[in-house]
DNA sequence: CGCTTGGTTCGGCGTATGTCAATATAGAAA
DNA sequence: TTTCTATATTGACATACGCCGAACCAAGCG
C-alpha cells in the first residue's frame, strides 16, 4: 500500500487526485459526472472535526502544520489522523514525513476551485 | 410543524436558519463554535445529488425553480423530497407553494458566505 | 539492540445517512 | 365530494461514518 513509485495524477505522497473540475454551480445544472468530482470535497470540508483541522493547516505560516500543532481540536489522536486522511483523500490536503514529524499543507488550486463554484452570477 | 408564526432568524416557510457566519478559513484556525455552523453547509452540498439539485436551482431562472422543474436526477421522488429538506435545513435553500407546486430558491447571501470562507489570503 | 515519541492502521461499536415503497397531505378540477 | 396531480412524510433497510482503544510502523536516541 505504501510504495513509493511513481504515480500518474497522484499526489507525491499517496492518494489525493488533484483535479480543475466545474464552472460555478450557479451557471448550469451540474451533470452526474461533475456532482460527483465535487460533491467529495464537500463533503471532506462537511464534518466540524475536519474542517477545523482544515482551517488550522490552511491558517498556519506558509499553510503548512505539523500534525502535533493542529492535534487539540477534542478527539483522540488515531481520530485526528483519520480525520487528515479524509481529507487528503479529498484532495484538500498533502501530507509529507520530514524525519520524525509529518506536516500537512493544502491544496491550493482544489481551495481556488471550490471558491469559484461559489461564485455569485456577477450580481 | 408548519405554523406560520413569526419567528426570529427562521425563514418564512420553516426551518431555514440564515447566518453570516465564520472568516475565511484560511485566516485563523476556525473554533468549535464556527466549525459547528460552517460544516453542516459543506455537509449538504456533500452529496452529489443534492449537489445537483442545489445546482439546478441556482442556476435557473431567477435563482428559482418548481420541484418538478428539477426532479430529474437519477432518484426517487420521496428521495428528491428529502434531499432538498436537508438542503432547506442547511439553510441552502428556501421552499415557498404556490397553488400545486412547490417552488425553492436559493439563499444569496449564504451562498456568498460560504464563498468567502474558501478565500484564498489575497495571493 | 531496546526504548521513547509521533503518527497511522485495525477492529469494533453505535449512530447517521441515502434509498425506496407505501402512505399521507395540499390544491385544483370534475 | 370525489378524483387527480404534485409534493411531503413514514417506515424499513443496508451502508457509511465518526469515534475510540489497541496494535503497529517510523524515526531518533541511549
Amino acid at each position: 500500500m505504501s510504495n513509493t513509485q511513481a504515480m500518474p495524477q497522484l499526489d507525491a505522497d499517496d492518494g489525493a487526485v488533484v483535479v480543475p473540475c466545474c464552472p460555478p454551480l450557479t451557471e448550469r445544472p451540474f451533470t452526474a459526472a461533475e456532482a460527483g468530482t465535487a460533491a467529495p470535497m464537500f463533503k471532506a470540508l462537511g464534518d466540524p472535526i475536519r474542517l477545523r483541522l482544515f482551517s488550522a493547516v490552511a491558517s498556519h505560516e506558509g499553510g503548512e502544520a505539523c500534525v502535533c500543532d493542529i492535534s487539540d481540536v477534542g478527539v483522540s489522536q488515531p481520530t485526528v489522523s483519520h480525520h487528515l486522511k479524509k481529507l487528503k483523500e479529498a484532495g484538500l490536503l498533502t501530507s509529507q514525513r520530514r524525519g520524525t514529524w509529518v506536516y500537512y499543507r493544502v491544496e491550493p488550486s482544489v481551495l481556488a476551485a471550490m471558491g469559484k463554484l461559489l461564485t455569485m452570477p456577477a450580481a
